[in-house]
DNA sequence: CGAGAAATACTCAATATGAGAATGACGCGG
DNA sequence: CCGCGTCATTCTCATATTGAGTATTTCTCG
């Protein structure tokens, strides 16, 4: 027990002491933030003014500033800069950690470990250029990542098939997610990651309220889950369902004030409940086999 | 939020060529080895030898090889150095990416930021006290968490544990004593959060297979059940439920060679199938209330 | 005014779940 | 060798939950 001051890890430590005496590497957030516009999921994202990439579409991000900020800070800070809201419409948004991506080649110049953020959003303005990049927008996900595959078929990334594990995933770009609009870096890995981590999150929690505003109908609420699992819903069970599980959502007693242009009465309007699971979960359709 | 200097993350970025020009941030793993020892939950954990926290037990890990390595691979060095396994036994480990801990003041030193891993590993032999630390052995997960508690009803994982003070006045404990303590830094928080996740993971994967040998009966799966869950499980309903899941569990034909020294008929044995997930998922009983 | 659209409610069969009990195989102590 | 208690496995049955389809009612539009 006693071993005295022999390892590696004990020196590596003392050495933080004085932290230029080894390799650095860097630390960056970088947030998937998704928003529901016109139907389709978009993804904010910023246009690359330099190299690496120059001119490509990257997500947003930027280094964790040393000593001043946590990992969630710097996200809220990194969304903040790039769509332009206030602390106050922030409030709105939620903000989770994705996962980490560390592989030692991931930005051409230096060892990069980015931590993702991944954040649901309800109708917002246009992006800013916040700050450093050419340009931001809101980029329909399904230009840069194809749709709908569960990810669950292809290679996870942090988890290696059951216990037949390739260590090191993670960081690879995945192959055959070639389309027109490329992230840089490994960004689509991330965004798709970010997709799924979406896609699964809104069965068993009510965040699919966090893409809606305040107040909403039942029938949006099935157009968020429609659009982010891209399959449509049976609305009467869907309605039967979403008011059955406790908390989910709650009555305003209102109706719609402008009904629908195409006809039908005036839908009653809810809020999102208390509930932070909902239970029994909401499960996508099909999913059948997980094995593959 | 509104920042000051536009360019800054920009020029960060460009300082990354020279990786010295700004403070640094380290990059370490933490791991959070679960095993099932006489029917309890184990935790792998090293005694510190050094301060702060001199004495107390923490979760393995340690330094990033920056440059050389991705943080999945950071992981099973860290874990293979602790366990003392080799390369094959280690392919039987599951090990996926937990979540990142990075507040400025986590470590009292300098900002760390640790990328934590949650292992499921088979019946192990002792630790080993791996290249560093003082000592390194299988705790008993209820001597250092409170059990059972849901994560959602405490706070958010990622910032402050709560620093309950003494630093320092390390009482040395042997590996499989009950009472633990509190981990060293916030690794009673991510040790919670790897507990949470096991739980919750075990319900929509196979994964609690990984917790058994190559073969197995349906009793030693239910066991695993009840003990990460803390919770007793209806016998048959839950035989009913592992058969009739496609993919769980495929027969291998044979009874146990030993039967149990109380009696009863030898239960045939099991291994795992080839499903990544449960379908239709096996849900923790109780779990009503959506934490409102 | 009549047709079509949409929100909501209802019906019915198929499935899944929770609780309890039945069936036998086996070890062990007389 | 007997009888008992243990335990794996199977069954039964009442109660949710789900998927699919249908009905009812309220609107908009032309």
């Amino acid at each position: 027990m006693a071993e005295p001051d022999g390892g590696q890890a004990e020196r590596d430590f003392l050495a933080g002491y004085d932290p230029r005496a080894f390799d650095p590497i860097a630390v960056t957030v970088d947030v998937v933030a998704l928003t529901l516009r016109a139907g389709r999921l978009h993804v904010l994202a910023v246009e690359r003014g330099g190299p690496p990439f120059a001119g490509r579409w990257a997500l947003p991000g930027g280094f964790v500033r040393a000593g001043r900020e946590s990992l969630d800070e710097a996200a809220a800070r990194e969304l903040a800069e790039e769509t332009g809201l206030d602390a106050a419409a922030l409030d709105r948004v939620h903000l989770e950690q994705l996962g980490s991506y560390g592989g030692p080649r991931r930005d051409p110049r230096m060892h990069v470990v980015s931590v993702a953020y991944l954040a649901f959003a309800p109708g917002l303005p246009d992006a800013q250029a916040g700050g450093d990049a050419a340009g931001a927008g809101w980029l329909p996900v399904e230009a840069i990542s194809p749709p709908g595959q569960p990810d669950h078929v292809r290679p996870r990334p942090f988890e290696q098939g059951r216990r037949t594990g390739t260590y090191g995933g993670g960081t690879g770009r995945r192959p055959g997610t070639d389309s027109a609009g490329r992230l840089a870096f490994d960004h689509g890995l991330i965004l798709a990651d970010g997709l799924e981590r979406a896609r699964a999150k809104i069965e068993y929690t009510p965040l699919a309220t966090a893409f809606l505003g305040e107040t909403f109908t039942i029938t949006e609420l099935r157009e968020v889950y429609e659009t982010v699992w891209g399959a449509e819903l049976h609305a009467g069970n869907f309605h039967r369902k979403v008011l059955s599980v406790p908390g989910f959502v709650e009555s305003t007693g209102e109706t719609e004030s402008r009904p629908g242009s195409r006809g039908g009465p005036r839908a009653r309007l809810y809020r999102a409940g208390d509930a932070r699971l909902l239970h029994p979960a909401l499960l996508r359709p099909d999913r059948e086999a997980g094995v593959r």
